[in-house]
DNA sequence: AGAATTTGGTATGAACTCAGACCATAAATA
DNA sequence: TATTTATGGTCTGAGTTCATACCAAATTCT
């Protein structure tokens, strides 16, 4: 029989359909809580929310918290105390003291890397332009400066790391969007792998001070165009320095 | 006792947490079923992938995929027959035939959708402008026709939803990032959503297509702002009109 | 000092999901 | 026509995760 002559031609392949969750949430759990800790967003000493709120904000039972957090207390990044005023509090001693380099960059993660940074180039640029064009009122403006100033006199490479984390998700943060703000996060999660892959250029990465100041001075004087320029030469430099380093 | 000055100052505080998962692995597969059978990355008539295929893309066992399919089965959206050359094709009666303004719109949805409107404004037009910076080949640049023909083609305002998803996934796809792809999936569901809940907007949308076409010759000059540009056009438009109607 | 409150620690049964094997049907092929 | 093959249909036991209690410790309030 004469097939029906299909409505649409194009192929528009099943790409589309992306894997419905990550198995073993705790496993997920530990992934987002190690990454958070890391990315300096509860810094060391800093007593992280009440298993109660943790497991609702991830969207978990608390059982399933609780195995991550024992993975994590196991693993040394936090110590857990009990009673009112306890909690668990970030001991974070530094990042996976020698363990790192363990395992070895496979094809795909090599990939999904490259995907990250073409995806950060949209993100970021976009996220800041948003910022410079919703405008920053004094609360905002006193983040953002706070944030490029922590950037900017951090002096060890491992501090650097984390206040750059922090500099980014602020301005994901000043969109207000929970979009924009999941986006850059995961970007910069995968960044901090990245780098943790390849230790030895923390040091080459750190003059990017002159692109954060132009980003906070576009942003400040309210011009989206400049601001996503800034941010997208600063996204390129970095990017090319890795794509080089990515074996 | 004196509290241990924080290192840092600034709260960042911890919506950067996002869910691990949304519970229910096969109300998941329903929803990107049914939504890309919706947006129309499975015509009318099309064959679906084989079960143990989509349970591998879905990343899914092949049991839990099965639930989805007899969900959409009775939802009257698919219908299936066994043995080779069987398979479960699409049957898509009118998108949930009169069933739909059944929910009402809350508050929260109403916020979410808001920040999709913003998110898109970020993720579309930049994806724009990356394949204009990617460059079209021969392969490439014949999809990106096809699927700007297939929008200008259309009449009935179903069909015009489902052509104007596709020239828009369409573009995202040539990316080739997933995160992108991901990115204007997720976006375009949501779009599709609203206009399920404000059906009478329809019309008023379908004068696009001077804006479709300003973005597919940027594509092809090999313009990236022009692109950019001629995409947040579109997408400030639409939103616009969403926002308008958006109770 | 005693009560209330916040916080981590533990336990249990139900529901969901997985992986893998095997069955049934119908088209394609030899 | 007989065989192969691609596809959906079914079953089962093990592993996760959940929801919901309740217990234990330590701080704060009365």
């Amino acid at each position: 029989m004469t097939p029906a002559p299909e409505p649409f031609a194009t192929a528009l392949p099943a790409n589309l359909l992306r894997p419905v969750r990550g198995h073993h949430a705790f496993e997920a759990c530990v992934e987002q809580l190690a990454t958070a800790i890391r990315l300096g967003v509860y810094p060391l000493g800093s007593t992280l929310p009440p298993e109660r709120d943790l497991a609702a904000q991830l969207g978990v039972s608390r059982a399933t918290l609780r195995e991550a957090m024992a993975a994590l207390r196991q693993a040394g990044l936090v110590q857990t105390t009990r009673g009112r005023g306890g909690g668990t509090v970030v001991t974070l001693k530094p990042p996976t003291p020698s363990a790192r380099a363990a395992a070895r960059t496979t094809p795909e993660q090599r990939a999904d890397w490259l995907d990250s940074l073409a995806f950060r180039r949209i993100i970021e640029p976009g996220a800041a332009a948003m910022v410079a064009e919703l405008g920053v009122d004094g609360e905002a403006r006193a983040q953002l400066l706070a944030a490029h100033d922590e950037v900017a006199a951090a002096t060890k490479p491992a501090q650097y790391r984390q206040s750059d984390s922090r500099f980014h998700l602020t301005i994901a943060a000043l969109t207000g969007s929970h979009r924009v703000i999941e986006a850059v996060t995961s970007v910069q999660a995968t960044l901090h792998e990245m780098l943790l892959a390849i230790p030895q250029l923390d040091t080459n990465i750190a003059h990017s001070d002159d692109q954060h100041l132009a980003v906070v001075r576009a942003i400040l004087d309210a011009r989206p165009d400049r601001a996503r320029r800034a941010m997208e030469q600063h996204c390129d430099d970095t990017a090319a320095l890795l794509r080089g380093l990515l074996t």
